[in-house]
DNA sequence: GGATGAATTGGAAGCGCTTCCGGTGAGAGT
DNA sequence: ACTCTCACCGGAAGCGCTTCCAATTCATCC
């Protein structure tokens, strides 16, 4: 490349230079047929020659088909601003997926009246090629919006109120049983479970997957505190449990955070982890690893989540019918079981 | 609104409704001067009634001004795929900043060749109002594209190999220091380091620190091994620095996770920590609060990373001057040291 | 050898918006 | 009453691309 242009080359350039017209040059392009193969020779040795990168925005404009996905994260109090790394494994999956594709990746946090509005206007518009809505979304308004918007749209996690037409979803509730089973397994009888929010369908599944194994198990399930995936709310919830119910023996927790703060306020009261008190899970964060003793806890692969979000998005545009997916889960025994 | 029109009205629709000229309609939607207020009122009002919202791509071609910015995200193997909340915690910091005005945020993870042209042909085309480049670019010959791209951008964290004239940065080089320092004031001497990779000016920076401080000491600073950032790093420069130096009695780690990893080795080792080794680390995650003990390290806020960022991204495509920023990193003690 | 149909070709009409620019009318100045 | 402003207005020309369609070329076949 000689001195750069100061304008970007435009197909009308590209097609004076390769000799051809401007249609010509656009199904080169396109790989579209009706060219013969010299012109598409001269059209492609031009567009190398003047560095030619076509348009996106031009193009979109005039195919009608917007060139991004969107990708909308809806939680109330900014939940990619917490410590996890939910969001940012399930991006580096939807990416990987998108890459191959011509596709770009907007990214929209809907955590205020602005950002609503925002995706209502992209799936209202159709501004973008389809939409992947994750996150917490209990009985928001925008999961109903979202699906009958009349584009593309997957759920990553499935929303209360509708029940979407293509979604990922993690086994919370297989999960959620099978540390219960293992718990019971080992021996604990007295299991009490500490419930992520209930307006959520991750939180109810996971509960219901405790409740199943208690029940198969003949167990009283009636030891149950709530939470809000936090730490505060695990603390809470551990000491609520421990005045109601002295005599647990087990503790099966919706997610890691609150397994964590659950399993520093038993220590604080003076039990042993797991000779009083097993304590279990859910997510396998990083964290997990590393508490003292190392937690027992549900593993899913978010990326793998963000990944078959995309590949699934991808098929809805392409006008097929995928079937929603549950992604397995796994449990990892540690030391606090 | 009744009965949504199939197809989304258009300007032309606004502006004959109104009864006005579409060349009017425009100048109300963009609120520039000569429209009369009759005019205005009437033109708002049907664009109301239409429930009309203004086509992003077709603006975007017409005004030759993109509508979205990227931030672009560099790392040889997907860090976001990590478990750590770095990126996910910028990304809402950036988002925050965006929300309040009209630009979309494109993300591109550059860890392919792929992505890698792809943020190229932005740069090149111009395709983006402006872009925020962050990661871990050692010598990323990007790094100098981007800076001569002619478009504005930022960087996040420095490069090696250009000094850009727009960047946000941590207090890297200070936080490394004052962690040092903490630990020579609790009377420590023999202190080693565990670095990052110091082919990155993070990494060299805290490295700096350390050797700062430990200068200013007139403390022996050879006591060093060099990690990667990653846990089986930490635990590998751990164990060769026992094996070389078991005189040791404290640890600076160049993140948290190697610190981590680096108490569990010790602790193997059947060193007590913080007794006869102290250790600190750098990030501050929260898994940090967790291990046993707590660790001590080096706080910095990464949303606020992902907010200056934006706010200097922003300030550049309005054709201003910003100062690079350095931000503040805070020691935090917990029971490590 | 001319008719037939398929493969190619490029002119031109958009996609939905912004913006230049020449034209209007009303109020101000003399 | 007659210019001179000046705010207002709208026609029309794009922005860079796709795509319809009518026209042309060309190989083929009876």
């Amino acid at each position: 490349m000689p001195e750069a242009p100061r304008r970007q080359p435009t197909l009308d350039e590209v097609a004076e230079r390769a000799g051809v017209s401007r249609t010509a040059a656009s199904r080169v392009l396109n790989n579209a047929p009706h060219v013969s193969k010299a012109k598409r020779d001269a059209v492609q040795k031009a567009i190398r020659e003047l560095g030619y990168v076509p348009n996106a925005t031009a193009r979109a404009l005039a195919t009608r088909r917007a060139g991004a996905v969107v990708l909308a994260i809806t939680d109330d109090d900014s939940a990619l601003g917490q410590d996890t790394p939910f969001y940012s494994q399930a991006i580096a999956g939807v990416t990987t997926v998108l890459e191959e594709t011509g596709l770009e990746l907007m990214l929209v946090l809907v955590n205020s009246p602005r950002s609503r509005s925002k995706l209502q206007d992209v799936l209202q518009t159709h501004s973008a090629a389809g939409v992947m809505l994750m996150g917490r979304h209990g009985d928001d308004p925008l999961a109903a919006l979202a699906e009958q918007a009349g584009m593309p749209v997957v759920f990553g996690g499935r929303p209360l109120n509708v029940e979407p037409r293509f979604y990922v979803d993690s086994d919370n509730r297989g999960g959620a049983r099978a540390a219960t089973e293992h718990l019971i397994a080992r021996g604990r009888s007295r299991i009490a479970a500490i419930t992520g929010p209930l307006d959520s369908d991750a939180g109810l599944a996971r509960h219901r997957g405790y409740l199943d194994a208690m029940a198969v198990a003949g167990l009283d399930a009636d030891r149950v505190a709530h939470g809000d995936y936090t730490e505060a709310s695990g603390t809470r919830a551990m000491r609520a449990l421990l005045d109601r119910h002295p005599d647990l023996d087990a503790v099966v927790a919706g997610n890691d955070t609150m397994a964590i703060s659950a399993l520093r306020t038993l220590t604080t009261a003076g039990r042993r982890v797991p000779d009083d008190v097993a304590v279990t899970g859910f997510d396998d964060y990083l964290a997990a690893r590393h508490t003292a003793p190392p937690l027992t806890t549900v593993h899913q692969s978010i990326q793998a989540w963000g990944r078959e979000m995309a590949r699934m998005l991808l098929a809805v545009i392409d006008g097929e019918q995928p079937s929603p997916l549950i992604l397995p889960t796994r449990l990892i025994v540690r030391e606090s079981s």
